[in-house]
DNA sequence: AAGGGTTTTGACCTTCTGGTCAATAATTTA
DNA sequence: TAAATTATTGACCAGAAGGTCAAAACCCTT
């Protein structure tokens, strides 16, 4: 990925300029994120983007020099974003108490954001063109550490024998799928929209399962 | 010529203009449905599609009217194509065996047409605008029927209490992550491609965790 | 062999695409 | 205040998009 958009954050500088600039910044982001999300990198045009954001297109393409670099500053945020609120695991973390955490982490993220979940989902599904050199770079390596803690504890003992890669890619769809098939399930349902109980019966119900397949039981104090 | 035999020969009337138009009509639903997995439905234009299915663009509009319409063709193709090889669960079937049969179906349709569950994959990510209404007819009875019978297990005590929707809502995740991101599980594992093992291996691993968190076993007889 | 229907195809149409540019407006700096 | 920067924006461009059409080629019937 080449280098992203500046994003001045000196907060010396706060004059009208800076102001504006990160106003139109942020407004165009959100719309794209918004637009990439539901009708795709080709589906979504410049057009579209700014209408949304309520700003010129000539003004879209005069901070974000071409759609490309729009749509890699965009999937930059949402890694950023996605960065900042990780659990990570350990080996001498309880393995209950932390998987539960984190899946329900990652369900609430799947709820509660569920455009970024699928902007990264369609990213992926065509082949991962511009994500292909973040993951062999940065998720490929804490996806190995994590693999060796997860051995680690069933060498402990800890959990039951199971291939410890499965078991993360079986966290990660388990949550994943409640935004990426978000319309779906609520069809299959009959509901209009997650409610904040929802967050946690899914995490409970996915928690339970995957839990109690590693021999492990719900933790009780949540 | 051959006039007496040809008409009433078989059910499909087997002259050259009707081979033809199957011909062409496979050709151009292969080549779109490649075009529209990997590229999405605005990414894939009439033009590509054509020249990967090797007409001209005037003659796939020939055939599906307009975009929409091919587009509509392609999903119905895949639709029954997986409406043939589904297994079904009911209540007097053994709980281990008919799930991990289930899951071992989804795995294999997952990873030998990865492409079909992509394409699938984005449109209910698009909000299922063509979907939506089969999803509504089709699969939500199917869904309630499923859901009956795993409670049914549920109520008889052959396997844990546990919410039957989420149940079924991971297997369909742990088995479709496979397809629609496989490029990040490929790059994650630095591999090139699925291999048949792969299959045996995702199958007893995704089984395991299901079934070990409905507190049954793998079946032995596999 | 002739006629009727279907299939094939290049040329063409309109609309929309991402992107450029020069003129203008606003703000900061000197 | 004047000069220099930076931001805003409508007009515009070449190319690609989906789709139309009529002439030609093809096949089947009679």
């Amino acid at each position: 990925m080449s280098e992203a958009i500046e994003v001045n954050s000196s907060p010396a500088t706060l004059n009208k300029k800076e102001l504006a600039r990160q106003k139109s910044q942020a407004q165009i982001l959100d719309a794209a994120e918004t637009l990439f999300a539901s009708h795709g990198y080709d589906g979504a045009s410049m057009n579209a983007i700014a209408t949304e954001a309520k700003v010129p297109k000539a003004n879209v393409l005069y901070y974000f020099k071409s759609k490309d670099n729009l749509y890699e500053a965009v999937l930059e945020r949402i890694l950023s974003n996605w960065n900042l609120g990780l659990i990570d695991i350990s080996v001498d973390d309880d393995p209950a108490l932390s998987l539960y955490r984190y899946i329900h982490l990652k369900v609430r993220l799947a709820c509660e954001q569920p455009q970024q979940s699928r902007l990264f989902a369609t990213e992926v599904i065509r082949g991962a063109p511009y994500l292909a050199d973040y993951i062999r770079q940065n998720t490929r390596p804490w996806f190995r550490k994590k693999v060796a803690v997860l051995q680690a504890w069933i060498d402990a003992g800890k959990i039951t024998q199971v291939d410890p890669s499965h078991l993360l890619f079986m966290i990660w769809s388990s949550t994943q799928y409640y935004a990426d098939y978000q319309t779906e399930i609520l069809i299959l349902q009959n509901k209009l929209e997650y409610e904040e109980s929802d967050i946690e019966a899914i995490t409970r119900s996915t928690a339970q399962l995957i839990l109690g397949g590693l021999g492990l039981k719900l933790p009780e104090s949540i």
